[in-house]
Formats: C-alpha cells, structure tokens, sequence
DNA sequence: TAGGGCCCTG
DNA sequence: CAGGGCCCTA
C-alpha cells in the first residue's frame, strides 16, 4: 500500500536529491526526464540555453497559489534584474573577451565588494528561488556563468559601484525579504499540511531513530525546514549559497530549506530534538490544505522541495491516483449504500461486506475496493517479495464465512486465496466466466452448464448437477475483487435502469459475465429460491409431451436461478429468459403476445418487454431459415445426402433428405437453441426442422428460389406447425429437460 | 395506423 | 442479438 508516507519516504530512497551531477550532461538531462513533455511553463530563464532547462512544473504548481503574489513582484524585479544582469554580463564579455564577469574591472572599496558579493548570494538565492516558483528552469551554463561572477565578485575585481544599480540592489534587497518572508510562510504551510497528514509516521521517523527506508537524511530535512521556520542567519546563506554552488546543483533553489538538503550529509541532528519539534509543527499547524489534488500536490511539493525532482513527476502521478483512487472508492461504497440498504443483494456485495465498519474507506481513503485492485494489481505485476504468497491449499471457508470475508477480504493486503486464484502468470487463459461470480450462499437455480461448455470440469463439484447439492462453484473460483467490483457495478446499473427501457437494460445484462453459464444474475435474490418458493416446488413434474426431462437423474423441474417470484414480476428480460425463450422455440416459432406472457409470468410485461421477446423469435427463426437454406443448397449441389442424413432411396420421391438427430444441421440446430444441451429436443421439432429442409431443397431443386419471395410460401408451411408449448414453460424459470 | 414480420447490417 | 428500414395486414 502506497501511503502517502510511503510514496514521501520512497522518494528519497529511489531518488538522489543530493547528487551533485558534476557531468554538466548528466545534469542537464536529468531534468529533462522528469518533464518528458517538455513542460515550458512560464518564460525560460534569460540568458540560458533552452535546450538545458529543466522545467519545474510541479513545484510550480504547488507554490504559484501562495507565492503568486512573490511572483507578481519579487520574481518580475528578479527578472528585470536577470536580464539587467545580462545584458551587463554580455558588455562586459565584449569588453574583456571572455566570460567570466567583472574580471579585471575597477577597484571596488571592500565594504562595496562584500556588499556587492552578499548581494549577489542573494540575488542568486532569490533568481533560483524564482525559477522554482515560475519559471523553474535553469541552465547548467548559467549556472557556471553565475559561480564565475561570484568568484570573481568576491575577488573584488569588478566594478559595480553605480549609483543606480545601487539603488536597484537595495529596492531587491526589500523585495527579497519580502520575499523570503512570503516563501517561509508558504514553507511552513506546506509542511505543516504535511507534517499534519503523517503526523504519526513523522513521530517514528524523528523519535525511532533511523528511518525506514531512506537513510539519507529526511530527518535533516525536516529539521531544515524547522529552520527555515524559525528563521535563519545571514551565515547560514552564505554558507548554503557556498554549498550550492560547490555541489554544482543547478536546480536546488538556494533558500535555506532547500540548501539544508544539501548538507544534510554534514550535519548530525539530536533526533529527540528533532521529534520534539516536529511535534510543535505538528501539533500547532492546522490542515492547511484539503482534499485530493492539494494533498497530493504537498506529498510531490515535499519531494520536490527536497530536491527529489528525479522521478517526481511519477510519484505525483502515483499520489495523485491514489487519491482519486479512494476518493473513488468511497464514492462506490456509499453509492452501494444508497442503493442497496435494506435491499435483497447477495450479501457478498452488500455494502455492508463492501466496507466493513467505518475504517474500510472512510477517511483514510486509503482501503476499499480500489485498495484491493490496487493491491491485486500489484500482486498481479509480479508484486513484491513481501506479497508474493504461496497458493495456500487451505480448505474452503464455509460460504457464509467466505461472503463475509468477500470484500474485507478485500480490504487487506494481498490475500492468500487471492494468489491462489490468480497465481501471477500462471493463469490458465481459458478461465471460465464461473471466476467472474461472486461468491453467493444461495444455490444457483439455473442449472449450470455441463462441464464442457464454459466451465472446467474441476471447477465444478461432482454434485454440481443435482438440485439439491449446492452447485457452487468451488471454494478455489470465488471471484475476484476486480470481478466482485464488476459484478457490485452491474448491480448497480441493473437496479438504476430498471426504470429504464428494458431493451437497453438487455443490453447491459448481456454482458459477459451474465450471459451463459452465470447463475448469479443480477435479478437474482435469495428469496428466488425454488425451494423458497411456494409455487415452485423444486421437484414439480414436468409436463412431457414433446421433450423436456432428460436424463432422469436431474429430478430439478425449474431452471429458475433468474427468476423473481410471482408478484415480483421483474422488468426487463434476463439471460435465462433468452435461455427459456430459445427452448420455447422448439414448440413456437410464432408465438402470439398472450403465448409469450403466458411462459413468461415472471416478467412484467409492456411494449418494450413484448417488443424484445418478438424480436428474440424473430432472431431465432431467422437463424433456423437461414440454416435450413444452407443445408438445402448444400444437399442440392451435392445431390447426395450430408451430414449422415441418409438418402431416403428409391422410393423416396422427392424427398431425400432427412434430419437425423446424429446430423450436422441437428447439432447445429441443438447448440443455437438448446446450447446447454440440458433440454432434450423435441421429436416434433426435430420433424419440423426436416420439414423445413426438404421444403427449402425442393424449392431450390425446383428453381423456385428465382423468386424473391420463394421463402415466404415456406415460412407459411412453418408457421402452421407451432407445437403448444408445454406447461412446464408457464412457470417461472427455465424448464428443465 | 399500429403491430408484426422479414431483411439487412453491425 | 439488436437496430432500423421496409412491407403487409387487420
């Protein structure tokens, strides 16, 4: 888990603020790769080479609330001042024929040339501060140009005695302490945003001696900022600025927080010093910055006003996603709240389960749903020594303890069942759509598919056939938090569209995880239970007239998992009513509106609901014309009998073809309408269908398929031969063959 | 004119 | 499987 904290004292592990990057190439692109875009904000700095600045983009950000006014004054004199500077830097280049500044100009008097030279140290100090602020870009060959003119300033070989530029030092040396007034204030708010929002890490970091992963100085950062708080000497510019510039760090602005970076290798500190006055900054500060954007700008602002500019850009990315992430998070949970209290919802996504007690993603943002994918993608990525767990072959937990667990689960770090289910890299690619359910107490009604289809055959108990024995999946499927997330949405969206048009909430229900093989679908509810049911007996005999009840063992006489009880009519169709709707085709292929709301009266039925049960047949029987057509050119063109469908002989007149339950077109046939393979085909449809053959193979034998509406006489014939459609249909749910 | 069906397309 | 266009019919 990425805590704020942990991304703050990550940054000084994997970055090196304090590398001095004496290679001016190493310095000149280490800037560059924070900014891949280039950045560009604000002018670049006067004098340097484009190419060589690296822009501060972030640091910008953060300060340009509260420093905007230093800008609007102190950094425009600055820049005034820089391109006075300049321009006479280039004078005097001119004059002398070389670079360095003020080399072998007039005599100074030495209070003048220290005057001069402390303010240059401080103008230095103020520019780089400035281009941290705003423009944040700065040269590597600036930089040396500026150490030459201090050097050589401080020999006192320049001549800078006018009166003018008198006055303009002194008019900056205001507007720089009122700008290092204005940057410690800002200092002191960040780091108390800061120092208020990890108080507790702080604590251990300062009181527990070293810190955890970085070693390499936070705490004298910290203690520097306390300084800085506190006020500092006019040595310690000095010094600092001195040290800056030795360390050849183009980039650290030279303020006394950030030059404590610096020499934070020099320095020893009393940690219970430190502690105690990281307390008082913790306890005295309020929350000066609030919410997602603010705090994940101070957590990249502390990173960047330490110099960890390497890799800054990423670890704001990381705590801005974090951020956004919880805040996401909560929204979900309280959205599942509002939606589904008091509510029937399986109780693995109850809210209740989704955010157990107040800490789950309350507050902290930091647990939840979005934690756990979180998590689960970082498991998932390989993860980390310390999340790499061994499949565990412990024993399932009991349902009711496994729902419970479902999204505290979660909630905690990489889960051992977790790495059981999805081993990195070690996921069988066919994972059957039965992974993307979440775990339910409650059987599921609709049968589940034989083990051939969609579901591995491991994945299913042996009992998975029988009515009564829990058909679950195995302990070792339960989903996953990505999946229970999905599922918690479709839920979700399910229950807010069902005042929507149930053609559109088709469309969402037939998502994958809903389609075949899903006996969790979105409507189901614990009290859809056959069993549960008083008109429902679970053992209900089924009328048998042209099909159904298939191998007898399977005494289940409703496939009902989808279905509501009656007087809970759901609006909208489901995917067992698909389901229900292509075994219903074997007996109707026109089914009227009234047969349609008789085998359907789990459904509430309007003209959308009606419409799409219409448009179900007419899809089926557009499939099983456009099959038979096939298979009639097919036999035509051969002239002899496919698929095993024996040529009736000689005396067959004109009819030589047949459809044989061992046929190609039958199996065809079978998988459309019946792809479960759990109804057995009725003998009347099997007849119909070779009806339909024959008529489409004399039709075209005969040429009349020249005609653009040869079909019509045929569908004609069909449309006579609707079966009744057994009683068992008028139940709810899915009859069972 | 609304409902239903076919056809085509995505 | 859904959507839309077109046609037919009661």
């Amino acid at each position: 888990m990425d805590s704020p904290s942990d991304l703050f004292g990550r940054q000084s592990s994997l970055i090196s603020p304090f590398d001095p990057y004496p290679n001016p190439s190493t310095a000149l692109d280490l800037p560059r790769h924070l900014t891949p875009s280039g950045g560009g904000h604000g002018a670049p700095y006067p004098g340097a080479n484009p190419s060589s600045q690296p822009p501060y983009p972030l640091i910008h950000h953060l300060l340009q609330p509260g420093g905007a006014p230093m800008r609007s004054r102190g950094q425009l004199h600055l820049d005034r001042y820089n391109r006075e500077e300049e321009r006479m830097e280039g004078e005097e280049e001119e004059g002398m024929g070389g670079r360095l500044v003020g080399v072998g100009g007039k005599r100074l008097s030495g209070a003048l040339v220290a005057d001069w030279s402390y303010d240059m140290m401080r103008v230095k100090r103020l520019r780089l501060e400035s281009l941290v602020k705003g423009d944040g870009e700065i040269g590597l060959e600036e930089k040396e140009e500026e150490e030459k003119g201090r050097r050589s300033a401080e020999r006192g070989n320049r001549e800078k005695g006018r009166e003018g530029r008198r006055k303009e030092r002194e008019e900056l040396k205001e507007q720089l302490e009122e700008a290092r007034g204005r940057l410690k204030a800002l200092q002191e708010k960040v780091w108390k945003a800061f120092g208020e929002r990890s108080a507790q890490e702080e604590e251990r970091r300062w009181s527990g001696g070293e810190p955890e992963e970085d070693d390499d100085g936070d705490g004298e950062m910290y203690k520097e900022e306390e300084e800085t708080a506190e006020g500092i000497t006019e040595e310690e510019v000095e010094e600092e600025v001195r040290e800056i510039d030795d360390l050849s760090l183009p980039f650290i602005p030279p303020s006394p927080h950030f030059q404590g970076i610096a020499k934070q290798d020099q320095k020893a500190r009393d940690h219970e010093k430190r502690s105690e006055e990281q307390r008082n900054v913790n306890g005295g500060g309020g929350v000066f910055l609030e919410g997602v954007l603010e705090r994940a700008a101070v957590w990249m602002g502390c990173g960047v006003v330490r110099g960890e500019h390497v890799g800054g850009e990423q670890k704001f990315a990381q705590a801005l996603k974090q951020e956004l992430g919880s805040a996401v998070a909560r929204v979900i949970d309280r959205v599942l709240r509002l939606y589904t209290q008091n509510e029937t919802l399986p109780p693995s996504i109850h809210p209740s389960t989704l955010s157990p007690g107040e800490g789950g993603n309350e507050g902290g943002g930091r647990g939840g749903v979005w934690a756990a994918l979180r998590e689960r993608e970082r498991g998932r990525g390989g993860g980390s020594a310390t999340h790499d767990q061994p499949p565990l072959p412990a024993p399932p937990p009991h349902p009711h303890q496994e729902q419970s667990e479902a999204l505290p689960l979660i909630t905690r770090r990489t889960d051992n069942r977790r790495n059981q289910l999805l081993p990195p890299n070690n996921q069988p690619n066919n994972r059957t759509k039965n992974h993307l359910l979440p775990p339910h107490p409650f059987p599921p009604l609709c049968q589940p598919h034989p083990p051939h289809h969609h579901t591995h055959p491991a994945l299913l108990p042996p009992s998975s056939h029988h009515k009564d024995s829990s058909p679950f999946l195995p302990p070792t499927s339960y989903p996953l938090p990505i999946s229970l997330l999905h599922y918690t949405m479709q839920q979700l969206f399910t229950r807010s569209l069902s005042h929507l048009h149930p053609l559109h909430k088709e469309g969402i229900m037939n998502s994958d995880a809903y389609m075949e093989g899903n006996p969790f679908p979105p409507q189901l509810t614990p009290s859809s239970s056959s069993s549960s049911h008083p008109s429902f007996p679970p053992f209900a005999v089924m009328d048998e007239r042209d099909g159904g009840m298939r191998g007898g063992g399977r005494d289940r006489g409703m496939d009902s998992g989808m279905y509501l009880g009656p007087g809970s009519a759901q609006e909208g169709l489901s995917p067992c009513h698909l389901k229900k709707a292509k075994l219903m085709f074997f007996y109707a292929r026109y089914p009227s509106s009234n047969t349609l709301k008789t085998n359907f009266p789990d459904v509430k039925f309007n003209r959308c609901v009606t419409s799409q049960l219409i448009k179900w047949f007419s899809n089926f029987r557009e499939f099983f014309y456009i099959q038979m057509e096939r298979f009639a050119r097919q036999a035509a063109r051969d002239r002899l009998p496919r698929d095993g469908a024996p040529c009736l002989g000689r005396d067959s007149r004109e009819t030589p073809l047949r459809l044989g339950r061992d046929t190609e077109l039958y199996r065809i046939l079978n998988m459309h309408y019946n792809k479960s393979n759990d109804y057995q085909v009725p003998d009347r449809f099997v007849e119909l269908a070779e009806l339909a053959l024959r008529e489409f193979y004399t039709a075209i034998q005969t040429g009349r398929d020249s005609d653009p509406c040869w079909k019509k006489s045929i569908y004609k014939i069909i449309c006579k031969l609707d079966s009744p459609v057994p009683d068992s249909f008028r139940l709810p749910g899915c009859p069972m063959g």
